[in-house]
DNA sequence: TCGCAATTGCGATCGACTTGCAATTAGACT
DNA sequence: AGTCTAATTGCAAGTCGATCGCAATTGCGA
């Protein structure tokens, strides 16, 4: 399971202004939890608990994770079977079932999509929790 | 986690079909296999490996699952955390994010907001492993 | 700088599978 | 009908991702 392409143009708050939701809401900004969005920060593609705790202990994380998700400004994806990947709340996603790759999806790329989804069945979909699944183009040429 | 509605008209081969399938591969039709294809068959309805265990050893029915399908005669979908749910290869699915219920949905039914996202990404999308998650009307309408 | 609830670190636990292996058995061949 | 043998089972143990209990620590407001 490979990250296919180009890494597209980004839009979230900044770290300097997601801690500061955590203070607003009387959380602390302890070190571990500046770590945790730091990783997120740094490279913003998705990346497993394991891979954000590097070392130092996973329930921490994972805690952290739980929390900053509350507060919306963090989320994950299932890909596959394996674990979730943690990231900002910018994408979603979708991956091809006959190579494994995934993309990360700007979100108005998917809106005549999402508009065919709510015309079909009346729900407003949202690719961030589960990524659309399918064959890309080359493996759905190449079966 | 309910499942909301009606149950659509089905096409599946027929489960003496599917025991001549496994014939034909050199596999055997055992009393714990054949269960495993009778709970399916019975309600037709996706359900846990748990639940087809319904009290014997849960390892052999995942076993027996996992051949089943390989042999493209059983799937399952996960539709949030928990265990994942296994079904004869029908429908699509769609969850939704509010109320937790789920619908399986006939696949012609998303054929057009199949091709949008052909259009749009260039994937042949099946909502048969993960399911569209979004808001249904009602928690749409009632946030 | 104190006080103390929020947070951490560690180990234990959980749920959903998965695997190793000896005992059983379906089904082909006498 | 009986034999042979590889497919399959049942049970126990193991794995993996995630969660929990709890004592020790630590942000941070007073």
């Amino acid at each position: 399971m490979t990250l296919a392409h180009h890494v597209p143009p980004l839009h979230a708050p900044d770290l300097e202004t997601a801690l500061e939701v955590l203070r607003k809401k009387g959380l602390r900004v302890s070190a571990s939890r500046r770590l945790v969005l730091e990783a997120l920060y740094a490279d913003r593609r998705p990346r497993t608990a394991e891979q954000i705790a590097n070392g130092t202990d996973v329930a921490s994380v994972y805690r952290n994770l739980d929390t900053l998700e509350e507060l919306g400004l963090v989320r994950h994806v299932h890909l596959g079977h394996g674990p979730g990947l943690y990231s900002l709340d910018e994408y979603e996603f979708v991956s091809c079932d006959g190579c494994g790759a995934y993309e990360a999806i700007e979100p108005h790329r998917l809106d005549e999509a999402r508009a065919a989804i709510q015309k079909a069945i009346g729900y407003h979909a949202r690719f961030t929790h589960f990524p659309i699944v399918g064959l890309c183009e080359y493996c759905h040429a190449h079966p």
